[in-house]
DNA sequence: CTGAAAGCGCTAACAC
DNA sequence: GTGTTAGCGCTTTCAG
């Protein structure tokens, strides 16, 4: 158990702490696997029985089953996934192109959920936001005869798309809608969340709401930008100095945050467009952040920690997940169905710093 | 790019808040896919000619190349991956059974990262911490003949691997040993990290230092409940109330915080065993934690926001991620090498909350 | 209920 | 240089 050794040592052009070779130097040898053939012959039977015992065909006797059995265990026998996929057509198994796997993301742990449910494999790869990867991706998935594929779109054009939807390659949207093509969408109800935030604060007592949120490029920083400023004019009330989308580095939020709190007529409280704002706001104002009333969109991990805890527009991730994966298995059984749109409501969750009074 | 429709209705059983089906019913038909005979056909060559301008054969004519890659483009083909796989026996893919994809988990954010360098598709799935899932994932990802496989171990026995390994899956570790096989194996420092932690506070003045942490039937809660034990008899000093090991809920940690900080000769400062048990203990202390010396073991998301901000002895993840691909792709290239455990060494982030005197 | 034979889409020996 | 041919390991008509 313990592998102490002490010096340092050169790994594979990786210099690491400790490291151990196991005495005797006992790798191992590649063996060729068995194939079904090799366990009819074991068996004394046909392939095509094997076969069937493979796949629970009921049509086979009882004993001829045990035989294939033993067989396939005496061999360590495994079917080959891409043979009977590549014969069958289908391969059950669908892709997601995300932001970013290994990140905290609950639509992708309801998609990886819903999929598992429905016996379908997941493939899950991350874009990093970058436009190029997404399309590498997605024409990957493609040659992998995917079933289907679920993107969280980056791109502006995905007109690159239209000959793999008319080739028939089920294709579900999430989070955001696609351009220059017609496909299946799940999204959250950014305006709504946004109505929630700004009539929470203003029932709170505050005549003077900001908000700081993304780039107006993007589409959830332009739709909530946008309710936003309907929100302002709905209530009769002045938009100036009050909208700040934007980049998001902390000089621009820096600067938005000085001119909606600093002005001649200061915000008395703050509506932030995601998770990234509410972090580089709330990292900017340090201990100054207690006291300033903060709605979020999105939940921010360990929001309950913080002093005070952080109150939020959260989405329905989970229904996201799982919306995008019925949706795509909808496409998948019917390629000829109309497409469909699908807006998921957001919560409000109450934890104390949108509740500050002015 | 709004869809807004006042009512709720009913969805592939879901109720969802609103929806939209696109006018005139534009669904899709599925078309079948062009193999490399038709690209032949249409190109007026032989289906060898395909296969070589697809894989960039620099043995064919200029001129065929263009009449080939214009009927690829005409037809809209997209080699199938799978017949391609079957043919060659390589994947160019491997599996990742981690605990959790779509969670902060820079290991496999460095394992993508890395396998996409080296030019190899990652199928990560979730364990769920199921010992019967991850049984389920290895030996799907076995009949999906992937080229190798990274798994956190989760369940006590192993032994059913051995004949997939005597079978030629390479496989590697992370983060825990397995039991009953000999594979290759990286994990952190668990030792060391706890002796930094502990020596930290010491520095700092504490003479009386408890720890809580995992239960010690988890490998890691073992090696660093041992390793800080061995701490305090190195240091001479009583071990009696200070080592707290156990289930991670919040009785049972609420319980180990009251012995360790309200007996009779209460510890000073804390050392926390991971992170669930970091959180745990900062959800249970509430605003007294501000007043609390802990170093937590890993890193926590946020934790520079907290008041506070959190000291912690943070795993190299990303170097344990990439290191883990690299056993593996050293595994994939020679069956036959000696197995190799790789121990990553673990560093100190100094944030406050460990800086705290007595 | 079982067995022989064809073929999924591609690559890799071989001839031409 | 290019074309023909035989499989990779499996499923699936079709006869027995």
């Amino acid at each position: 158990m313990a592998l102490r050794q002490g010096s340092k040592q050169r790994f594979l052009g990786w210099e690491v702490g400790q490291m151990r070779t196991a005495p005797g130097g006992n790798g191992r040898s590649r063996a060729k696997r068995p194939t079904m053939i090799d366990v009819a012959r074991e068996a004394g039977v046909a392939l095509r029985t094997v076969s069937r015992v493979v796949n629970n065909d009921p049509t086979v006797g009882p004993d001829y089953v045990a035989r294939v059995q033993s067989a396939i265990k005496a061999l360590n026998f495994r079917p080959d996934e891409r043979a009977r996929q590549l014969r069958t057509g289908v391969s059950d198994t669908i892709g997601a192109a995300v932001r970013r796997i290994a990140e905290t993301n609950p639509a992708l742990a309801a998609i990886e959920q819903t999929a598992r449910a429905a016996g379908l494999t997941l493939l899950a790869s991350s874009t990093d936001f970058d436009e190029q990867r997404e399309h590498d991706i997605l024409i990957s998935m493609c040659r992998q005869r995917l079933d289907g594929v679920i993107v969280e779109p980056i791109g502006e054009s995905h007109s690159y798309l239209e000959s793999e939807l008319a080739a028939g390659m089920p294709l579900v949207a999430m989070d955001r809608p696609m351009s220059g093509v017609s496909v299946d969408t799940v999204m959250s109800d950014n305006a709504g969340g946004i109505g929630m935030a700004f009539h929470h604060l203003r029932k709170h007592g505050h005549k003077r709401v900001a908000y700081i949120g993304d780039d107006e490029r993007v589409f959830s920083g332009h739709e909530r930008a946008a309710a936003f400023r309907a929100c302002l004019l709905a209530h009769g009330g002045p938009t100036d100095g009050l909208i700040h989308p934007g980049e998001l580095t902390a000089e621009r939020v820096g600067a938005a945050l000085d001119a909606a709190l600093h002005g001649p007529d200061p915000a008395t409280a703050l509506v932030t467009g995601n998770m990234d704002t509410t972090l580089a706001v709330l990292r900017r104002l340090g201990p100054e952040a207690a006291r300033l009333p903060i709605v979020g969109f999105d939940d921010v991990p360990l929001a309950d920690l913080l002093s005070p805890a952080l109150t939020v527009v959260a989405q329905d991730t989970a229904r996201i997940g799982a919306t995008a994966v019925e949706l795509l298995r909808a496409r998948i059984a019917d390629p000829a169905r109309p497409v469909q749109s699908v807006v998921v409501p957001v919560s409000m969750t109450i934890r104390g710093s949108g509740e500050i009074r002015p």
